[in-house]
DNA sequence: CTGAAAGCGCTAACAT
DNA sequence: ATGTTAGCGCTTTCAG
C-alpha cells in the first residue's frame, strides 16, 4: 500500500505538496501538480482514511441514528436510510448505521465523544429528543428527518403533513365524499407523542374543517389486525361513511382485508387513501391503493446535503425544509356511489353496481346541499 | 475532549499503561488499573477512534457492500442490514452502508484502498462476483450474505434453499397437492445467474421429483403485474393446478390479486405460499400468506459475527452455513378442494363450498390414484 | 508556489 | 508490572 512519502518521493516534490494537490487547500501550478498526479496513478495511492481523519479531524464518516429496536423498518424508513446512503457516497462521506434511539443517551455520549462521525442524521425523532441535546453539547452538528418540538435553531427535513392531508382530503372531496374516516396509528403512539400522529390528527381535523366536514379520527394498531378492529369501529361510529384516509402501511391493508370480507367494494362501496406510503406497498394491494406517496429517498438525500452543507462549510444557517407527499390515484379511490348524482362534475369513474349499502349512506346523503 | 495524556497525568502513570488498560493487551495490576479507570472516569474520556485506527491499523469499522441502484430494498434485505448493524453495534464495530454492487469494482478498490474497511459483508451475491477478488487482492476479510458459484475458501452465510422449497413442497404435498407450480423470479433474473431463483428451480425439481410429481416454473417479474401475468400463464399451461409456490414478495401479491379477480378463492380454490418471505410482508395479504419465513436478521448477525471472528482472530478457518426459512402456516394454504375425499387424512380445513372449477381440475383428479 | 517540520492521539515494540 | 519512545500517514502551520 502506497503512501504519501511514496507519492512524493517518485514525483520529487515534498509530502505536504503531495497533500495540496489532493485537498486543494492551496494554489499549486499545474506542472507539479501533473507530476504528482503522475506518481498517484502510477502507484495506485489512495490516501488513508484514518491518518487523513487524525491530521485533519475529520472523519468524513456521518451517523444515521435510528432505533432498530422494532419489528425492523418499512418501506419509507428503509427509503430515508438508501437516499442517506447515496447521498453520502456520491459526497465521498461514509454513512453508519447506528441502532440509537431517543432512551440511548448514553450510548450516544460515548459514540460521539470518540469523533468517529462529523455529524449526524436522526430519525425517528421524538417531539422531545434527549439525542439532539447530547450532540449540541458535543458540538457534533446534526440534521433532523422528522421534527421535535422546538425547532430553534435546529435544520430538518420532514414531510409536509399539512399539505399532505389537505391534498388528500382535497381529492376525496373533490370526488364526492363527506363522511371521510382517518385512520391514524395506535393511540399509544399519539399519546407518546409521535410526531407524524400528531401532526396528521390536526392537519386531518383542519382540512375536514375547510371543508365544512365533520372529522371523525380513529386509532390503529400497526397491524393487519389493526386495521381490521378500526374499520369495524369506523363503521360502528360513521356508518355512513364512504371515504377512508389510513396512515398506517400496515393498518391499510387489514382494512382492505376487512373491507372485502364484509361485502364491501373498493372503491365502489368505500374509497380507500393511504398516507404516507411507498409506491411498491401501494401496488402490492388489490386494488393498487391511491396513495400519497412518500418521498424517502429524497428526504435522505436532501438531509445529508443539508448536514454536510454543515459539517464541510461549517455553515451555520439552519436549513428547514418540508416535503408534501405526492398524490398518486390508482385504483383505490373514487367517487361515492351516489356522487353520479349529487355531483355530476365530480370527476372519476361513475359505477353505480348493485345497492348494497343504500340504508347505511343514507346520513351523508342527507347532509348534502 | 480529554487525550489519553491527560488521563495518564491525571492518574499519574505512563501513556501506555493507560493504553494497555484500555486494549488489556498486557496485564496491568489492580491498583494502577483502578486509579487509571478513575481518571478515566474522572475525565469523562472516550478514546479518539481516528487516533486507535491509525496506530492500531484497525479501524473497527466493517463495510455492508449492497447495491441500491434499483427500487429500494425489500423486507428480507432490510432484515439483513439492521441484523448485522444490530451484530456489529454489540461487538464495539460500526457498520458503514456502502452502495458498491458487482458492477463497482473500481469503486470497491479505491474504497478498500483507503483502509477504512477491516471488513466487508457482501450481499447481492451474484455467481460470479468480482467485489470477492477485489477484497481478497487487497486483503480484506470478507464475507458473504449470499453464495457465489465458487466457494472454495469463501465464508458465508445463506438461507439454505433446498430444505426451504422442500419443506413448502412437502407442505403441500402433505395436504393433497400433486399439481404444484413454481413462480420464480423473472426470466432475465434467472438468465443474469441470480442464485436464489436457480437454487430454487433446482430444488423444487428435485422436491417434485421425490414425490413423483411433474414440476412447472414460471418466470415473473418482480411486481403485481408479473405476479398477474404469471397466474395467467400458469392456469393457461396447467389449468389443473391446485396450489402455487411463489419466490417473489411482489408478484405474489399480485397473483392473488389475479386470483380474486377470476373468482378463485384461496385457499379453497388454490393454496399460495410465498417463499422467502418476511413475517410482516405475509400479514400485509388478506388471506395472510403462509410463508417460508426468512431468517433475514439471524443472517445479518450471523454473518456479521463469522466476519469479526476473522477480523478479530484472524481467524482463519471459513464458515459456511445455511439457514432454512421456516414455514410459518397462515391463511393461503390448505387442503385441495377434493383432498378431503382423496386423502381423507391430510388435515387442514375442509371447505367444499360451491364447485367453480370442477372441469379445470379433471386431469389433476384423474392423475390421483 | 513549494518545502520542512510539528503534531493529530493512540498503539506497540523495546526497555527495565 | 510499568515506562519510554518511535512511529501510524496525513494535515497544516511556519518559512521561504
Amino acid at each position: 500500500m502506497a503512501t504519501m512519502q511514496d507519492v512524493a518521493r517518485l514525483a520529487q516534490v515534498s509530502v505536504s505538496t503531495v497533500s495540496y494537490v489532493l485537498t486543494g487547500a492551496r494554489p499549486i501550478s499545474q506542472a507539479t501538480r501533473d507530476k504528482v498526479l503522475a506518481a498517484m496513478a502510477e502507484l495506485d495511492y489512495q490516501p488513508n482514511a484514518m491518518a487523513r481523519g487524525l491530521a485533519s479531524r475529520r472523519s468524513r464518516i456521518v451517523g444515521l441514528l435510528l432505533p432498530m429496536d422494532e419489528r425492523g423498518l418499512g418501506a419509507t424508513e428503509t427509503a430515508f436510510v438508501t437516499g442517506a446512503a447515496a447521498g453520502a457516497s456520491a459526497a465521498g462521506y461514509h454513512l453508519v448505521l447506528a441502532p440509537i434511539g431517543v432512551g440511548d443517551r448514553d450510548e450516544l455520549r460515548r459514540l460521539a465523544s470518540q469523533r468517529m462521525f462529523d455529524g449526524a442524521l436522526l430519525m425517528e425523532v421524538q417531539l422531545r429528543d434527549p439525542r439532539v441535546d447530547v450532540l449540541r453539547e458535543l458540538g457534533v452538528p446534526l440534521v433532523l428527518i422528522g421534527r421535535t418540538a422546538d425547532t430553534t435553531d435546529l435544520s430538518y427535513v420532514d414531510i409536509d403533513f399539512d399539505r399532505t392531508v389537505a391534498e388528500a382530503v382535497g381529492h376525496l372531496v373533490d370526488l364526492g365524499h363527506r363522511r371521510i374516516v382517518y385512520v391514524n396509528h395506535s393511540a399509544g403512539t399519539i399519546a407518546e407523542g409521535y410526531g407524524p400522529a400528531l401532526r396528521t390528527r390536526d392537519a386531518f381535523t383542519a382540512a375536514m374543517a375547510a371543508h365544512g366536514l365533520e372529522p371523525l379520527m380513529i386509532p390503529a394498531e400497526d397491524s393487519a389486525a389493526g386495521g381490521r378492529s378500526a374499520l369495524a369501529t369506523a363503521l360502528r361510529q360513521a356508518p355512513d361513511l364512504t371515504a377512508i384516509l389510513a396512515m398506517n402501511e400496515s393498518a391499510v391493508f387489514g382494512l382492505l382485508g376487512e373491507l372485502h370480507r364484509r361485502g364491501l367494494r373498493v372503491p365502489d362501496d368505500v374509497s380507500v387513501i393511504s398516507m404516507v406510503t411507498s409506491p411498491q406497498v401501494a401496488e402490492l394491494a388489490t386494488p393498487a391503493l391511491t396513495a400519497m406517496n412518500s418521498p424517502g429517498t429524497a428526504l435522505g438525500r436532501i438531509a445529508i446535503e443539508t448536514l454536510l452543507r454543515h459539517v464541510d462549510g461549517g455553515h451555520r444557517e439552519i436549513h428547514q425544509q418540508l416535503l408534501p407527499c405526492a398524490l398518486q390515484v390508482r385504483g383505490s379511490s373514487g367517487p361515492p356511489r351516489t356522487a353520479g348524482t349529487a355531483y355530476p362534475g365530480a370527476g372519476g369513474r361513475q359505477r353505480p353496481g348493485p345497492g348494497s349499502r343504500a340504508a347505511r349512506r343514507s346520513a351523508a346523503t342527507a347532509r348534502r346541499p
